[in-house]
RNA sequence: GCGGGUGUAGCUCAGUGGUAGAGCAUCUCCUUGCCAAGGAGAAUGUCGCGCGUUCGAAUCGCGUCACCCGCUCCA
């Protein structure tokens, strides 16, 4: 390992020790020796996360006009999973390589042809054995030198660190085996003996129902964002809204992650905040505006536009989305991942990942995808329930179409759908039917799905404030001193309140009635044991922006026009101000809220 | 899932077969006129869990669980 991968390594491990110190986040079950992949929140977690919460509710919801709530239930019925895509896409048939674990889908395993090769075991000169026997295929035409340095390659990269250096490896007991031809036994890329086909479910199975036989079989959520689509037609009829509108849902969803790593960031329980943009297809707006609008570098993404077609859309969210991050103190360490056509799923047009610097790795934040009509006609074609919308201004506008326009839409999209890259193009028939449809006013939405990982940003917004400084004192004893520069609108505790001295009654008191005044309006944390200095600390490490200090001038022992003020200092450099306690509170709900 | 590492007090760690330790943190009292001050005292561990070897196990063996690192996976 780098010195900088130990470093950050070391980082984590610090940050972990303090979430733990301070009540952020606990291991799930640590009594018991924990419960892999889950985590608990401990008091200032909880905080943290229902401000995280809060603060992305408001943005979605309370601040706009457009997107509506829901809170389904993570229970659903396992049709939903089989429409999505995720009972087949979460639950393959998988055979791992014997030498390096790989795994290949089992009906995706090329043909083979070579000779097969054993050997007993292999050691290295570091101490290091491998007690298993080894069959690896040797491709026709390879060179028996280069097999043997391809095979302690693949065995040192699966070791690590431990085997050493690949060329020191040595190979026990080679002996030839059989030559075969068309094997579907050893693995495309490696070679390696492919073991039994398994199933790797993704999903976490439940029975729903006290008889639990698999007629009960169902499924935990593995995303939010199906009870959405499932939910969608509800919501439109209930609300009295127009495309383009949104559905956002803060939940638990659960993935049997095969490897659950880095804390919080991957685990098998964790708490999604997602939001499916409903928009008209790019031939409506067309057909209603005239055209759709282009972008182009520096285009205006403040104010959504009616000619904006799913591209500038799909921008719009980045940049919503952007604003949020850097709203919540993530501003300056997010970067940006667009996906290539050949990364994207075939449903799906464009994804923007937003990645977040964490010490052990730049990951993905949240992904911003534009998928077309893609769930919610699946679920209209699995549940022969239209999910199409009706939208009258279109209806209108499609009448003023002459049939010559209308035919050069259809033959625009009929040649888009030839010159697909992933896909089967649409069949010409379902082309004009679909267009027949629109031409009436009726489609089905397409979709922009800004998704996020709620524990990810509270694990990102943690890692990111952590700061630690070195301190002499005036004796020349070196102490490292932790600050969380936690952004005042996600800080736990909002204000600490601190009597200078707790063996004077009259600031104790005083200070108690500053603590009242302002703990109905935010979290605040009041503490009178210690030195002054130390309570500063104690706040400074978990973040709290703001301490409120109770001294001899608060009560007039200075003159009268220092009489009812006190300190307010400055988590973030330790600047200090005197304020009125009267205007404390406005002053301190501008800052947080 | 594979390989490696780790697991002792709330945290960081020392303790290589013979009575369980330190620093920091916590709590109480005293003291303290603004950035982890000082004094006195207290509490805190089935040494991750289980089974074994041994007169005796934190220490040795086997198993297991969790976490970390590297592969792998990541709709």
């Amino acid at each position: 390992m780098s010195t900088d991968a130990k470093n950050n390594t070391a980082l984590m491990e610090k940050i972990v020790s303090l979430c733990k110190r301070r009540g952020f986040i606990f291991q799930s079950s640590e009594i018991y020796g924990g419960c892999g992949g889950v985590w608990d929140y401990g008091p200032l977690g909880a905080e943290l996360k229902r401000n995280l919460r809060t603060a992305w509710w408001n943005a979605m919801t309370r601040d706009r006009e457009d997107v509506l709530g829901l809170d389904a239930s993570i229970l659903m019925n396992p049709a939903i999973w089989k429409a999505s895509g995720h009972v087949e896409t979460f639950a393959d048939l998988m055979r791992e390589c014997s030498l390096t674990n790989k795994r290949v889908r089992a009906d995706h395993v090329d043909p083979q042809d070579g000779v097969i090769m054993n050997y007993t075991g292999a050691e290295a000169a570091t101490g290091w054995k491998l007690d298993r026997v080894i069959s690896v295929l040797m491709k026709k035409g390879e060179h028996i030198e280069s097999f043997r340095k391809r095979v302690r390659l693949l065995i040192a990269s699966n070791a690590g660190e431990a085997a050493g250096k690949p060329e020191e490896i040595v190979l026990l007991g080679e002996a030839k085996a059989d030559a075969v031809e068309g094997s579907i036994d050893y693995h495309p890329e490696t070679g390696g003996a492919l073991g039994p086909a398994r199933p790797f479910n993704l999903m976490l199975k439940t029975y729903l129902g006290p008889t639990a036989t698999e007629d009960d079989v169902t499924y935990l959520r593995p995303e939010t964002a199906q009870a959405i689509f499932a939910q969608f037609k509800n919501v439109f009829d209930a609300s009295r809204v127009k495309v383009p509108f949104g559905i956002c849902q803060i939940g638990k969803a659960f993935r049997n992650e095969v490897t659950p790593k880095n804390f919080t960031f991957r685990s098998r329980e964790f708490e999604q905040i997602e939001l499916e943009f409903f928009i008209k297809p790019d031939e409506a707006i067309e057909i209603i505006s005239g055209e759709v609008a282009a972008w182009s570098e520096g285009a205006d993404l403040s104010e959504p536009q009616a000619n904006w077609g799913w591209d500038l859309w799909h921008r719009y969210w980045v940049d919503q989305r952007t604003k949020f991050y850097e709203g919540i103190g993530l501003g300056g360490v997010l970067e940006y991942y667009w996906q290539t056509p050949e990364d994207l799923a075939h449903y799906a047009r464009a994804c923007v990942d937003i990645l977040c610097n964490f010490p052990f790795g730049t990951e993905e934040l949240e992904g911003i995808a534009a998928r077309g009509s893609f769930d919610l006609t699946a679920h209209q074609n699995a549940s022969g329930k239209s999910q199409e919308v009706f939208d009258e201004e279109l209806k209108v506008a499609a009448a003023k179409l002459t049939d010559e326009q209308k035919e050069a839409m259809i033959q625009k999209r009929l040649a888009a759908e030839q010159s697909k890259v992933k896909g089967a193009p649409m069949a010409e028939a379902d082309v004009r039917a679909w267009f027949e449809r629109l031409f009436k006013g009726n489609y089905v939405p397409h979709v922009i799905e800004p998704s996020a990982g709620l524990d990810r940003m509270a694990l990102a917004i943690i890692a990111n404030a952590y700061e630690e400084t070195e301190k002499t004192d005036e004796k020349g004893k070196k102490e490292v001193i932790t600050v969380l520069k936690l952004h005042p609108r996600v800080a736990p505790i909002k204000v600490g309140v601190f009597p200078l001295l707790k063996n004077k009654p009259e600031l104790v008191a005083k200070a108690r009635e500053v603590y009242a005044l302002l703990k109905r309006h935010m979290n605040v944390f009041y503490d009178e044991t210690a030195s002054i200095g130390r309570r500063y600390a104690r706040q400074d490490e978990v973040g709290t922006p703001f301490g409120i200090t109770i001294d001899f001038d608060t009560l007039g022992e200075k003159g009268p026009e220092l009489l009812d003020t006190v300190t307010l200092r400055h988590r973030d450099g330790g600047e200090q101000e005197r304020v009125k306690i009267s205007d404390l509170l406005w002053k301190l709900l501008a800052e947080v809220s």
